[in-house]
RNA sequence: GCCAACUUAGCUCAGAUGGUAGAGCAACUGAUUCGUAAUCAGUAGGUCGGGAGUUCAAUUCUCCCAGUUGGCUCCA
């Protein structure tokens, strides 16, 4: 029997398993990192014999995707065999690999805590280092249900009753033997470099009607470097984590006893969010949007008329007025509908875009809520479009330009997606074709790379979604685009066309930042709590040498406030290093220091934040670095702004 | 909401078989007048998340509540 591996003709015996075949074809090197082979689609065992009618065998290595796959798979197995050892009356469930490891679902005795974490990896290195064989075996369905049966496995026996085969494939790892697809790896030795990261209860097949399991979550990779560097990771993941960085730089706290999910601004952090709110507006109004506000409070047939009472109640608060029921607001589309509908509009009118930094309410389950990326209170940068069928296009074609250019300004790269219609939604074909189309083609004129996400729209129009990537990898969605024609017909929205006759106008929704809040909390992270100089809440901090220089100190600070510089001094009575490094903590981008020769020739000596050291500069040109500084980023994102 | 862990000074964290607590940083006071990531000394700061129970005695044990954190349809 003859069979290709990498190109090479192998001929082999015809009972010979892959790793036969592998071996024979590859050189020994090779072969030692081959954990499984690969025949068309199928992952197959090393000790799995060669498919009938295969010609061609690749070699799976630990540290392609697939092997590190399996090696997860392994390891999560190798767990369960650990835990079941450890703890005799443990049931298993399933323990699949996942994107950043493996887990295991238990129903154990007691739940497991991350106390028992250094008993299971003892356990588990025992039986790495046993190397013991991953052993695969076919048996009938009946019988191994029997055999589960028996052994009180009830999770195992239900997941066997889904499977169409007749047969199930059972692997052996000692003493424990598991209902499993595979493949695995040839042996335990291959997974020396794993580790237990933590425990989380999860509902027995993710449904919260069924029984909550003890899920333990670990990681493992081909080497230790790379186990190593994972870890080290989500160490800087909690370095640059906003609600740490939050509470050290002062911007903004909880007070989660009287006020859960909803943010207090500190003024530090109330300086950068009006920063931000200054130039958002700004650049609303640039664009040719209207700023508008609405009430907080609506009256609840508002909500019922709108659909948001049968379909948005649960996320609803709702209070009392002289005994009539009103909604909080989660969205701000209700008081623009009404401040559209307060007179007759004319197609000379359109598009209307009204803008407004709103601030909604949505409760969220407690257990969601996490720091500013998931509040119950926030303020979105909010705007609806209404406009003729036939300015659709170009509208969007604006919003996401408008996206496209903010992104940029920040530094964070994007990924756009545009969902199609769900299968529960409300509208006609013509309808949801006609908008589908005009994101989609808004999307290819303006040369932006989406994505299609089959379904994924809200029931009343598709959506264009914009996911922003940070420094860490982590995708968070902040823009959404969409298109409404539900809204627009239930509070019966006209304009007069150009023959006289009244038309219905389409409406768009779009948030670009999406929640301040929440950006905020991914731009503290993606900059790691040193924010551009543009929306440092301190741009430059004046530092002496000795109490003989505070007074000139004072004058320069007031000198460059008066320039719209946000400036402050430090004349503590301590050291300069103290000061120096005080400055570095709070990550303030500029630090003057005045000692005798910048007293004597009038200037500043002027660090950077991160310790570069720029040298001695008179006061106009400090001035002008910062303000140059500031300005830089727009260059990037097409735009200019001041803040003063 | 559900599961688990956690909640001690402003922050980070120690601590005791049940006998009402300690450090570092920060704050304040004083000395020091100093050149780019921490000068020294002193002072003050806590009903140990809230409530109930057991006990001679609870921050410690038990229960309830609140909040925080990590998870909760990546599927043999």
């Amino acid at each position: 029997m003859n069979i290709t591996v990498e190109g090479k003709q192998v001929e082999i015996p015809a009972e010979a398993t892959c790793g036969d075949a592998l071996k024979a074809g590859l050189s020994g090197k090779r072969f030692k990192a081959t954990v499984a082979a690969q025949a068309g689609d199928a992952l197959l065992d090393l000790s799995a014999a060669v498919p009938a009618g295969a010609t061609e065998l690749t070699p799976v290595l630990l540290e392609s995707p697939e092997g590190l796959e399996i090696l997860r798979h392994s390891t999560a197995h190798i767990m369960a065999a650990a835990v079941l050892r450890l703890f005799p009356k443990t049931k298993v469930t399933i323990g699949p690999s996942i994107a950043t490891g493996f887990y295991y679902d238990f129903d154990p005795v007691r739940p497991f805590t991350v106390d028992d974490f250094e008993a299971i990896e003892k356990e588990m290195r025992r039986i790495v280092e046993a190397a013991e064989p991953f052993t695969r075996s076919v048996e009938d369905k009946t019988a191994s249900i029997a055999r589960f049966t028996a052994k009180d496995e009830p999770y195992k026996v239900e997941i066997m009753g889904d499977i169409q085969d007749p047969t199930v494939s059972l692997y052996t790892l000692g003493d424990f033997i598991d209902l499993c697809r595979g493949p695995h790896l040839p042996s335990t030795a291959f997974a020396k470099h794993f580790k237990l990261l933590s425990v989380a209860g999860a509902y027995w097949r993710g449904n919260e009607k069924n029984k909550m399991l003890s899920r333990i979550y670990g990681t493992a990779f081909a080497t230790e470097a790379e186990l190593k560097a994972y870890l080290h990771r989500i160490e800087e993941a909690k370095r640059r984590d906003h609600r740490k960085l939050g509470r050290e730089l002062d911007l903004f706290d909880f007070h989660e006893d009287v006020a859960p999910g909803m943010v207090f601004w500190h003024p530090k952090g109330m300086l950068v969010r009006t920063i931000l709110e200054d130039f958002l507006r700004k650049e609303h109004l640039k664009r040719g949007y209207e700023l508008v506000q609405g009430p907080q409070l609506l009256r609840r047939e508002l909500w019922e008329r709108s659909g948001h009472y049968a379909n948005y109640r649960e996320n609803m608060y709702f209070t009392e007025i002289e005994g009539d029921a009103y909604g909080v607001k989660p969205m701000n589309c209700l008081a623009h509908m009404l401040i559209y509908g307060s007179a007759l509009r004319s197609y000379r009118e359109l598009p209307v875009r009204y803008a407004e930094l709103g601030v909604v309410h949505r409760h969220e389950m407690s257990g969601a809520l996490h720091g500013l990326l998931r509040v119950r209170q926030f303020t979105q940068d909010d705007a609806h479009i209404i406009c003729t069928p036939d300015q659709l296009e170009a509208e969007i074609i604006g919003v996401i330009s408008f996206i496209r250019d903010l992104f940029t300004l920040f530094g964070f790269s994007y990924k756009i997606g545009v969902a199609t219609r769900p299968e529960k939604s409300i509208g006609t074909d013509a309808d949801w074709e006609r908008a589908t189309k005009a994101l989609i083609k808004a999307l290819e004129k303006i040369d932006i790379p989406f994505v299609i996400n089959e379904g994924d729209g809200a029931f009343y129009g598709p959506k264009i979604d914009c996911r922003v990537t940070d420094s860490l990898d982590r995708e968070w969605q902040c823009s959404t685009v969409q298109c409404d024609f539900t809204l627009p017909e239930r509070f019966e929205l006209e304009y007069v066309a150009q023959d006289g006759s009244r038309q219905r106008p389409v409406m768009v929704h779009r948030a670009i930042l999406g929640s301040l809040e929440r950006f905020i909390g991914i731009l503290i992270e993606h900059c790691a709590g040193a924010f551009p100089t543009w929306l440092a809440p301190v741009q430059a901090r004046v530092i002496t040498v000795t109490s003989q220089h505070d007074a000139y100190a004072e004058s320069v600070c007031a000198r460059l406030r008066l320039a719209g510089i946000r400036t402050e001094t430090d004349l503590r009575n301590e050291k300069l290093g103290y000061k120096v490094r005080a400055a570095q903590m709070d990550k303030i981008p500029y630090v003057l220091v005045i000692g005798d020769k910048e007293l004597e020739d009038e200037g500043v000596n002027v660090r950077l934040f991160g310790g570069d050291s720029l040298g001695f500069k008179t006061l106009a040109e400090v001035e002008a670095l910062i303000r140059e500084d500031s300005e830089a980023p727009f260059k990037r994102g097409g735009m200019n702004y001041r803040f003063s």
